[in-house]
DNA sequence: GATGAATGAGCATTCATTCAT
DNA sequence: TATGAATGAATGCTCATTCAT
């Protein structure tokens, strides 16, 4: 699927999408390694496998290979989400099942993740609400299952602020790795994040017949 | 005090002190605004109201302001958080209270906070290392507030994950406000914050009387 | 007419011909608009109606458009002179209506000729060459009328001079209309450089019944 | 006189002067030998003698290089014909020694006013506003002396032709020597210009004791 | 100590031209 | 014949850093 916020002057479709792929493989690798700004265009189209020219055939600007990047990492870490969490499940086992899922899925896209949070800021404004948007998607997802697995209605800012927690902390155990590996494994942080959250609100759960 | 990490070659310490917090606030003003790579040595020169020539002479290279303004925040966080927090206090309402003193500081320094969320990937990992064992610090001071309001032992791994998380949703409400500030004030977010957080240990927590 | 100067890798000589006038036609528009050095090849093969490969299969190097449509521009004008101007004729009357022709269709071909006017020196010294030896058919041609208008002889330099102030004149009324447009219509503009020219040589004008 | 239309990033006016002179120089002759366009900045800086870095101290941009000498030749252009031509005098002999100035100035500037001749529509079209200006005051000052030189009114419109003819004839004996030159000498160019020009006013003209 | 002119390595971007299909 | 993807040399411009005054 071609994104059609940048344009390409290439016209086989499946071609600039083959060639975006490249690219965005090995602008990860670098921006994680030297962050954006530090990243040469001909570097990037060095680790894409194909010739400076040959880049711009496919982007406009410099920026444009950092958007399809983050936007690229959003949609992967959207789609693994969805096919991961069920919004429709109602136990209490979903949202520790949905937790579970969507931490491990940080630990494993943890540089992409790292480099998008560094550098989201360095696109445009524009850019940066498109991008974002999937963002909030994501925190809706976790909205709704934060409600189906409670049995009373709690405050709606309440389940925003958990799933902001959550979402964040999903986050954090890529960003703060240095300061967590010390005390933790992914195991562990998943295990005593859940314990914490959980008992925060044993009162307000759904009872589970484990 | 002069941060004897960056050399200069001026002599008179209070002059180099001086000069340096001029840098500082010029140079916050403008990362805040446009980030560290595309601030220029003349902008940050100007704004500080010295010439570029001057700039040069308190520090070694750009990176050096990145330094110093980054350990400058971290400096002045800290000692904000050891002057309203205290660490002695063993009852639940200072970790309340430290609670509210810490998020507080984040909404006032956001900012400043922001600005060192984004860069300090951008020093050299010498650097870095310096400038995160304050951050390393400040999680210390939250781990002691909170294993002083305890009445039981919790594992040490819960006490670093609570510290962490706290210290992390302080920032979030910087960096994550265009999400948040849809539902919450700081008061409101501070108070949703603290009762999450208490209601997950309320088992473990100190009586207070209140 | 295939231009010969400039090899083809077609064969089919009718083709070259199709193909390079909608080349010529494309091109004038954008040479006109913006300059040949700030038009590119792209740019000319999409407003030929044909591809940038195709392009080349028609020429050898950018500069070979500039010289088909420089040629072919000076081609016409020298045509539609010759088709125009009567040089047997030895009427005073008849260097009268050459002028008026003359102007007329410096008037039709403004832009052609301004084109050529900025871009001929664009051209490889050869080009210029070959390209310049028609505008000195013109100039001849018009030395050939006036000196058939003449009752005496006058010497070959002022013919020379007055051909070249004609000429020039014709011009300048495209390239210096910015100016002109305040005081002269094209048909005043005519009527007094016409007046002008034939004050200046009464003495040895023939005798016109008119 | 610093050029305002320019800005500069060094402060010392006379400097900025100075370096600009170095830059025209060296510039017309580039512009003379290659034209503009296939000009490089790098070029530029090296005949002017000093370094890429500082060109761009004392330009924005490389068109700033074009306007500057475009102005600059317009300029001295426009200061040499009012330094040698006296627009109070009211003798026909004025008239013929203003001429014979022009196309004398023109003579020794040829080089510079073929480059302004190619040039001037590279420039912005504020820009050409700007330095077409100057062609209209030096248009008017030729308007003058031809009025003071008649001793009966002709049609204003009838003056300005005659004005830019006279102009343009200057500039001819520039744009067009490759042809001019096998019939005349600079002497011989002047001496039979001013002649026809003057068969043609005859009627008008005053009388001149000589 | 302060200044700011000078430097040139470095970077993003363009575009004429080629060539496999 | 026609196409258009690929190439990379070339170019305009920036900016950290130095150093003479």
């Amino acid at each position: 699927m071609v994104n059609n916020q940048v344009p390409s002057s290439i016209k086989d479709e499946a071609l600039v999408s083959k060639r975006r792929n490249q690219m965005i493989k090995g602008a990860v690798a670098l921006f994680k390694e030297k962050g954006f700004h530090k990243t040469t265009t001909r570097e990037i189209a060095k680790a894409s496998g194909f010739s400076i020219g040959t880049l711009y055939e496919y982007i406009r600007k410099k920026e444009d290979v950092l958007f399809l990047v983050c936007d690229s990492i959003y949609q992967r870490v959207k789609e693994r989400m969805e096919a991961s969490i069920d919004t429709n499940e109602t136990s209490l086992q979903n949202l520790v099942q949905a937790i579970r899922s969507y931490f491990q899925l940080m630990d494993g896209m943890q540089d992409e993740v790292l480099v998008m949070y560094q550098e989201v800021k360095s696109l445009s404004k524009d850019a940066q609400d498109y991008v974002l948007q999937k963002e909030r998607d994501m925190v809706a997802m976790l909205e709704q299952v934060i409600v189906n697995s409670l049995s009373e209605k709690i405050p709606e800012a309440d389940v925003a602020l958990i799933a902001n927690n959550i979402f964040v902390q999903g986050q954090m155990w890529g960003f703060r790795r240095w300061i967590l590996k010390r005390s933790f494994t992914l195991d562990t942080y998943i295990e005593r994040q859940t314990h914490l959250l959980l008992e925060g609100l044993s009162s307000q759960l759904k009872e589970t017949q484990s």
